[in-house]
DNA sequence: ATGAAAGCGCTAACAA
DNA sequence: TTGTTAGCGCTTTCAT
């Protein structure tokens, strides 16, 4: 079905040698017999197998990418940020999702090492005691974490400590004191448990209680009344809500609204995350932005000079800046409407 | 570095062949030889290689994924929907992402092609002229296509034309005369002269005068001065915006806003794509709703239909049922109030 | 300038 | 039950 190097060469009246030199080094063969040759690769569209070539231990030129979902625009963002350089290098990309699942995390870094790849671009949920990169620090095959905000391993993220510090105190400035932070699926990672020390710095630093984040299912893409509750009676109610991304954010802005609570006149609402849609919203909405398709591309820089060995890369973490999109999310609150 | 199936093979003291029927054909080899043989293997931690098994004219358990881009959420759920089969079958997936470009769709598939996948899902800017698709249906390689809307090819997409005549006689039927379409990058594409069929249809059932397409650029997630003072002012404005997909009317929800304009009580706004994230907006967005997840499973599950021959597939294209979701960005208007 | 042949990791037919 | 061997498509010495 598919040409083989063998019928160009039977084709073109030439050695399989020939015909391979007329792929690799044009230059050592006769001009004659490379136009035959040529020719004869087109009339049969000839490719050459990457398979074969791989398989002789050239480059694989494949490299991994594990995600958690494409659901979360975050990570589509990230990987339309590998995927531009990866293209524009020749390179190819298996992907594979993990929905958070240790289990499939696995199994997928097992799949595409099996498959030989030359290098892995991943997001784990939580990188700093995680067995399988030490196996990969051990093995030699290199990867890059995205998103996964540790000094141990190569990686590349915002400061996401520093980013919620600078985002509360922001909600702070503006006269907040009762502020809650809520996290969603993310509460079993490390992005998330930095982020909320950030915001307990940030609260101690001003003299303000720092509360526990209160851990939100948003999978159901609603909130739960229970929840609501909590944050729309009593009177220590809460005047600012800060989400450790920006879709439960989006979620929370509904429930508020369905409740009848005006955003940000009852509630000043911060995401996390940056998500362009984010900005669509009405009122546009405020966030910490991580540049995400930086954040990808940035990875595929490091892991390719790593893999061509063209950067000595002495240090393992890259932070690269976030930045406060002060939406119109947020409202100041005058010190004499605050009980606290 | 890696350890292979002649590593094992030296380690337990047996020939290659006995490692590859403990991996292949278990049942075949002595307990004993198996237990020690197992052992080996995990001691190395050895993982067969595919490329040794590919190369062999096994199966090579690839399939190519072609998408526009992933900044749309539309792909992105697709793809997801794709991922979780492709994973529980034991498949990998190559992506490759084209941004629109037809030269990047072509050197996408070749690339995939020579990669040897068994198969594709692709979503192609034109599907009905596309020499590429002519080539892989003479060439024998397996695909279909997501949201391309064609007889001509295998195929699973809503039925564009006839979604979007019901969406705009659903506008119609809340009383809307003046109903315009708005188009993106789309133009380019079947979908969107598929849809525009549809609205005109629509249109002129009622009675009503179908306009071409407004064009938006919405890449600069902003809306042009002269399209904004097109839909807001004069006697004819437009009462109501069919646009061609969620995104696009995310934008100009957003431009009205800016102008002061009230969805739905001064414009009302019908989406195409059925977002997740447009429920989450305020009001919660209507559209008409493509299965974008289901679209990609289905798509996987007559690809792998087709490779493992396990049905016949006599049929073509694959139609979806769409839905309208009504969100509140459509208001009723009184027919006093209409000048036409 | 070209060809012959070995070998990459693996499977399967055939031998023992 | 286990081993030997050919061959998948390709690159790369080493001869010619």
């Amino acid at each position: 079905m598919i040409p083989t190097i063998k019928d160009v060469a039977a084709h073109a009246g030439f050695s399989i040698a020939t015909v391979s030199r007329v792929i690799n080094a044009p230059h050592t063969v006769n001009p004659l017999t490379l136009e035959k040759i040529r020719r004869s690769i087109d009339t049969l569209n000839f490719r050459p197998s990457p398979l074969g070539r791989q398989l002789r231990g050239e480059r694989t030129r494949l490299i991994g990418v594990v995600l958690p979902t494409l659901a979360n625009p975050v990570f589509a963002e990230c990987l339309q940020g590998i995927d531009d350089l990866a293209a524009a290098h020749g390179y190819r990309l298996m992907l594979m999702t993990t929905q958070y699942d240790a289990d499939r995390e696995r199994h997928a870094i097992e799949t595409l090492r099996a498959q030989r790849v030359e290098g892995l671009i991943l997001t784990v949920a939580d990188a700093d005691t995680h067995p399988l990169l030490d196996e990969l620090d051990r093995d030699g095959l290199l990867y890059v974490l995205m998103h996964n905000d540790t000094a141990r391993r190569p990686a590349v993220s915002v400061d996401n400590r520093l980013a919620a510090f600078d985002g509360v105190r922001m909600l702070i400035a503006h006269g907040h004191r009762r502020i809650l932070m809520l996290a969603g699926t993310l509460a079993a990672s490390d992005r998330a448990r930095l982020r909320h020390l950030g915001y307990a710095e940030a609260m101690q630093q001003a003299g303000l209680a720092a509360a526990p984040a209160l851990e939100i299912d948003f999978n159901a893409n609603e909130l739960a009344p229970a929840v609501l509750a909590h944050l729309t009676t009593g009177p220590h109610r809460p005047t600012a809500l800060f989400c450790s991304n920006d879709l439960l954010a989006m979620v929370v802005m509904r429930g508020l609204h369905r409740a009848r609570m005006q955003v940000p006149n009852d509630m000043s609402i911060l995401g996390f995350d940056g998500l362009a849609m984010g900005e669509l919203l009405s009122p546009p909405l405020a966030s910490i932005c991580a540049p995400n398709r930086e954040i990808g591309s940035a990875a595929w820089r490091r892991l390719i000079a790593r893999i061509d060995r063209s950067a000595p890369d002495t240090s393992l973490a890259l932070t690269l800046p976030h930045t406060l999109r002060t939406g119109a999310t947020i409202a100041a609150i005058s010190n004499t409407s605050t009980t606290a």
